[in-house]
RNA sequence: GGACUCGUAGCCUAGCCUGGACAGGGCACCAGCCUUCUAAGCUGGGGAUCCGGGGUUCGAAUCCCCGCGAGUCCGCCA
């Protein structure tokens, strides 16, 4: 259980010893395979169970457990047989040393692990850009953002990129309504944002592409803006009225201006992109082109039609979709091929990259997979898949008008966060309270998407979304709020430090430096397996353990030493919490 | 029809990859706690055929097989 993370981690010395000699003394004694397992509450921090061994040295699992129990001991760990286990258990003042001093040392940036050295790229959202974003699919920027931030903490070098859809066909649907229709023809905008008048153009081009010449102007347009995009010449004008702006220009222009509008949206969940890549570059560098002839070059590849594939027939996939079209019988690139150019550009800048997916985008994912090893890429990316956000009522669906806008959920989040302000403080400014109505309303929304495994499907619930109690955001925030309080109160509050080992003798301040001590590795698992999850939960029981020692050690009021020490664990979980809670994009309040 | 994912108390969920000691939480419900640092809190309580059936194993929520239910995909769309 080496967690590379030497000094950061305060379990990292408990962990190498007591797997260190647990290796030893098996290897002695012939008997491989059996590893350390946590065990439940009470029985220690790490087990190791002795049913395995039990036919190979003949012995009952209880009789191995105290004759090996016997040879273990070690600087960092107490053993305990119990029946067939022996237990290990972190001798309190280790654990308590090697925390003060990763607190001593890291200060508010408690949780942060050294850096590696390395470059992961996240791409996350890559949400076409023809209309406003709706709950369906909020989960992504969340996981995406929470996943770039715990990445960073974890010491990788983090660039975050939307991938931009300015090409293909709903794009050009969009820029053809806006052409094509005027304000009579479109109900009024749900909103006034940018995202939201101009999907009203898309939504009404939609429908008018069931007429027979409205389609064939779209795909003409499209056919136009790809000619000039490969041609490396966006001032080009084809078929197009001299004095205007080119196909290519107002493509660029709208869809600028809708991704403004979704930009807008992501600003206020506190999501950070750190680079947009357009679709389109891969086509006018050359990427794409190149990509396409290497494609034909494979061995799977066929041609039909004019048409080119890969043959996936050996592979376990079945129907049709055995064949992955690249190209069209025109020769143009099909979507997954330009994002199979914009894999190689992206790999070649990274040492690991992360993709946020929606599930329908499963076996695309595996084109592109199976296409990059065709190529000889022998890094591939890493995808985490998400299921829908889905309404009680069924899915989501922009066409029938059964849609939650994130942004009418941010608003009613916010809403609902200054109610409950209201009703607690009085005493708080209008302006006060707004703000904290919109960390607090903000913090829920994406605490209730974060919280749970990408992999559940999500039935949106309003009272579920705007829980603000228990296993929630507002529930840390008003635990950091608490620490914070005590420590303004306090005026002043000591370093933690390793000088005071011998101050926390009490069941729940060990408990509370126990829970802060697991942040670290916390941070390491999350960021080694992308699932941000398990930071929400340290965060829910670091927050959890504060509120137990806030009932039990009265801080303020304590005798001069053990005020001292106690301030300083007010101030290591402040600084714990905060860490967790900027790990997942939310905001740690000082007061609310 | 095939492939992938999910199925844990009334509801939501952790654990599943790497099988082990009584399946952790939360919401809702019931009973308590504001003369002490913010009650968005704390304490206690009831509530679970871990979807069903087989198998592997000393041991299965966890691994394998067969079902059932839900979601997603199976386009020269994105």
């Amino acid at each position: 259980m080496n967690t590379g993370t030497n000094m950061h981690d305060p379990w990292e010395p408990f962990f190498n010893e007591v797997e260190g000699d647990v290796k030893s003394l098996l290897r002695e004694h012939g008997v491989e395979g059996t590893s350390l397992e946590t065990p439940p509450p009470g029985m220690g921090d790490l087990a190791l169970p002795c049913f395995q061994m039990a036919k190979k040295l003949r012995k009952s699992p209880q009789a191995i457990a105290v004759e090996l129990g016997e040879k273990l001991g070690g600087k960092n760990y107490a053993v305990e047989v119990k029946g067939p286990y022996i237990n290990f258990s972190y001798k309190r003042e280790e654990l308590l040393r090697n925390t003060l001093s990763a607190l001593e040392m890291m200060g508010e940036d408690y949780g942060r692990l050294g850096r590696i050295g390395k470059r992961v790229i996240v791409e996350h959202t890559s949400a076409n850009p023809n209309g406003p974003f709706h709950v369906g699919r909020a989960r992504n920027p969340i996981i995406g953002d929470s996943l770039v931030r715990i990445l960073r903490y974890a010491g990788w070098d983090v660039e975050a990129q939307y991938w931009v859809n300015d090409m293909g066909k709903q794009v050009m649907t969009l820029v053809w309504g806006v052409k094509n229709l005027s304000e009579e023809d479109l109900p009024p905008p749900e909103r006034d944002k940018v995202d939201h008048i101009y999907v009203r153009y898309y939504q009404e081009a939609s429908r008018r592409l069931e007429e027979e010449d409205v389609e064939e102007r779209i795909n003409h347009m499209l056919k136009e803006y790809e000619q000039a995009l490969e041609d490396g010449d966006l001032k080009r004008h084809i078929n197009h009225p001299k004095d205007k702006p080119t196909r290519a220009e107002e493509v660029k222009e709208i869809v600028e201006k809708v991704l403004g509008g979704m930009d807008s949206s992501l600003k206020r969940l506190g999501v950070v992109v750190d680079r947009y890549v357009y679709e389109s570059q891969v086509v006018v560098d050359g990427t794409l082109r190149e990509v396409i002839s290497r494609l034909r070059e494979s061995e799977r590849s066929r041609e039909e039609g004019g048409a080119y594939y890969l043959d996936f027939s050996d592979k376990p996939i079945h129907g049709k979709s055995k064949r992955f079209f690249f190209t069209r019988s025109d020769g143009s690139a099909l979507y997954t091929t330009r994002d199979l150019a914009y894999h190689l550009w992206k790999l070649s800048r990274c040492d690991r990259a992360i993709n946020i997916l929606g599930e329908d985008h499963k076996l695309q994912s595996y084109y592109l997979r199976e296409a990059l090893k065709e190529l000889g890429v022998e890094k591939l990316p890493e995808v985490v898949f998400y299921s829908f956000v889905s309404l009680p009522e069924g899915k989501m669906s922009t066409r029938k008008g059964r849609v939650v806008y994130l942004d009418d959920l941010m608003d009613e989040a916010v809403r609902k966060a200054k109610e409950e302000v209201e009703k607690r403080r009085k005493d708080l400014s209008e302006k006060e309270m707004d703000e904290i109505a919109h960390i607090v309303g903000i913090g829920a929304l994406r605490y209730n998407i974060i919280k749970v495994q990408p992999e559940k499907k999500i039935t949106f619930r309003w009272e579920d979304a705007l829980n603000f109690d228990g296993f929630s955001a507002p529930f840390i925030q008003y635990s950091h709020a608490r620490a914070c309080s005590i420590l303004r109160k306090a005026g002043e509050a000591p370093t933690p430090t390793v000088k005071f080992v011998e101050r926390y003798q009490e069941e729940a301040e060990l408990e509370l430096v126990k829970s802060i001590s697991l942040l670290p590795h916390a941070v390491y698992e999350a960021a080694k397996s992308a699932r941000p999850h398990i930071i929400a939960q340290r965060a829910y029981e670091i927050a959890r353990s504060f509120n137990e020692f806030y009932r039990d050690s009265p801080v303020l009021h304590a005798p001069g030493e053990i005020r001292e020490a106690r301030l300083a664990l007010v101030l290591s979980v402040r600084w714990a919490l905060s860490s967790a809670l900027n790990m997942l994009g939310i905001v740690a309040p000082e007061r609310m």
